[in-house]
DNA sequence: CTTCTGACA
DNA sequence: TGTCAGAA
C-alpha cells in the first residue's frame, strides 16, 4: 500500500538534482534508507526522493547533518496536544523544530544576511 | 555504461 | 564536495 517501488540512483539523481556523492553520503550518515539490490545498487522509493529533496532545502538553510538527522528521525517528539501531534505527522519540518534542539544553528545564514550588496 | 566503496591532493 | 581507482 505504500508503494514500495525502487527507483533507480540514476533518476533519483535527475529528480532530486543530488549528486551521487550527495545521496551516498545522506546514506552514510543514517539521513536515508535505501534498499539494496544484490549487487549491492541502492534502490529508493518515492518517500526517499521527498526525503532528500527536504534534506537539501535544510542544508542550504544552513542546518547541519546532525541536527536533520534528529529532526528526520524523530517525526513526533511532541507529547501533548493533539493538534500539534497531527501537523509534525503530516511529514513537515519547521524551523522552530530544529531551532529547539539546536538553538545555535547559524553556518552560512550569518554570511547571507551581511551579503547584501551584491 | 552506471554504480559502489574507500580514500585523498 | 569533487574526483580517482578498482571492482561489480
Amino acid at each position: 500500500m505504500a508503494g514500495k517501488k525502487s527507483i533507480p540512483m540514476r533518476v533519483v539523481k535527475e529528480k532530486t538534482g543530488l549528486t551521487a556523492r550527495q545521496i551516498r553520503y545522506y546514506d552514510e550518515v543514517g539521513l536515508i534508507f535505501p534498499e539494496r539490490t544484490k549487487g549491492n545498487q541502492r534502490l529508493f522509493s518515492e518517500d526517499d526522493i521527498n526525503r532528500m529533496k527536504k534534506i537539501k532545502s535544510l542544508l542550504d538553510e544552513g542546518y547541519k547533518i546532525e541536527a536533520i538527522k534528529e529532526v528526520l528521525n524523530h517525526p513526533r517528539p511532541i507529547k501533548g496536544n493533539l493538534s500539534n501531534l497531527r501537523t509534525n505527522l503530516n511529514n513537515r519540518i519547521n524551523k522552530g523544530d530544529l531551532s529547539r534542539i539546536y538553538p545555535g544553528s547559524s553556518r552560512n545564514l550569518k554570511e547571507k544576511y551581511k551579503k547584501t550588496k551584491e
